[in-house]
DNA sequence: GTCATCATGTAAGCCGTTACATGATTGC
DNA sequence: GCAATCATGTAACGGCTTACATGATGAC
């Protein structure tokens, strides 16, 4: 989950922790701040096995340093500094990561991966991604999220009408069934619009797409 | 978060730890069900904290056999097999949980304790078992409840109208927007109608309820 | 007697948190 | 220089899950 993540934020350009950290909640959607606790490790792991690697800061590839300079001096030659040497790196500045091939494969499958962490988040962040996959991908991904959340709904209906609950018990699972019902119709609509698009194809259909069905 | 629930069902009589689990998903609205492994330490904690202790099952105090008999002849001579001796129970035979006064004040505590826990899951828990609560504590409880979700919708909109997000991040984020102003909704409809019946108290104000504010 | 189900428990491990420790940058 | 903030990391811990082990009950 975590690593999908960081993975997906790295697919647009070279980040630091402490930026990914950031954006994991603004662009992803993602309820909770991670900790620190969890994210250093897991970009440890991650380029421990290849997926990512660090690079000097400003590189030339991506994340473009905003103009010919920052205005501040001491940054451009903590930049250079840094360059000189990427392997002996000052104890504590910022470390720079950036994908590699071998981390765009396993975010292709992570992104494919249907079993692994089937909870809502989990879905949000893979449709946060939607992007990289083909229409019949996400079209599936759009079912299998469809047919959860229709089951859970029927729990909590059958829970609210049959079971002795009283008024405030009631109300929440009311008002859970609501949220449940109400998700339902968005997925409903999102699954008719791939539907659209995959017997119209137009323009951008499978650029950067996850292979549909070659296990 | 999950001793509050278990002390919340204990209130309505004695439960056995197998049903607990089955109760704890459907009256409670969590959505996951517990696992065994989570559930028999907790009840283990409570009993050894003196909060809940075991009894003998079909005790006269609640939990009625729902009829003269259950029908079942070998039932009724394992009841009186169990009731015989309580402390020699049978290696792994059903073990019925009651409340006791010690466990009422920690139920008390935890549901008017506000900072612990503060996620959707435990508001949705607190206020399940609103009726435990005074008007005014449950009004506080939505309030702050309101408070959260309005910050997080906040923030969700601003995301979503500011940064750079392509069609599906863009579509998700706003389904979540759209989700947490139909919570923000519902929160103040309730609020309303905590302010209303404290302005105006009817009958069942207070039984069963913890104290406002003296701490 | 045997199989499905009910029922209680233990062990290993994952995932994430908080708290702590440290170093680098920058504005004043 | 000094404080605030940016930035990276480690350690201890807690909650919850899965997998496993075991026993009791009831239907056939």
């Amino acid at each position: 989950m975590l690593d999908l993540a960081i993975l997906g934020l790295l697919q647009e350009g070279d980040l630091h922790g402490y930026e990914i950290r950031r954006r994991l909640r603004q662009s992803l959607g993602l309820v909770s701040n991670v900790s620190f606790g969890t994210l250093y490790p897991a970009l440890a792991r991650l380029e421990a096995a290849g997926a990512v690697r660090s690079v000097a800061p400003l590189a030339p590839t991506s994340e473009a340093p905003s103009g010919p300079a920052t205005g501040s001096l001491s940054g451009e030659l903590a930049a250079l500094r840094a360059r000189r040497s990427t392997l002996a790196r000052p104890k504590r500045s910022k470390k720079v990561y950036r994908l590699t091939d071998e981390g765009r494969v396993l975010f292709t499958e992570l992104l494919a991966d249907t079993g692994a962490g089937d909870d809502a988040r989990a879905f949000s962040l893979r449709l946060s991604l939607g992007r990289h996959l083909t229409v019949e991908a996400r079209t599936r991904l759009l079912e299998r999220q469809h047919d959860r959340v229709a089951l859970r709904l029927a729990e909590v209906t059958d829970a609210a009408s049959s079971a002795e609950l009283d008024s405030y018990a009631r109300c929440v699972v009311e008002h859970q069934a609501d949220t449940l019902s109400n998700d339902l119709a968005w997925l409903e609509r999102l699954i008719a619009a791939e539907r659209a698009s995959q017997h119209q194809p137009t323009t951008t259909s499978g650029r950067h797409a996850v292979a549909p069905a070659n296990s």
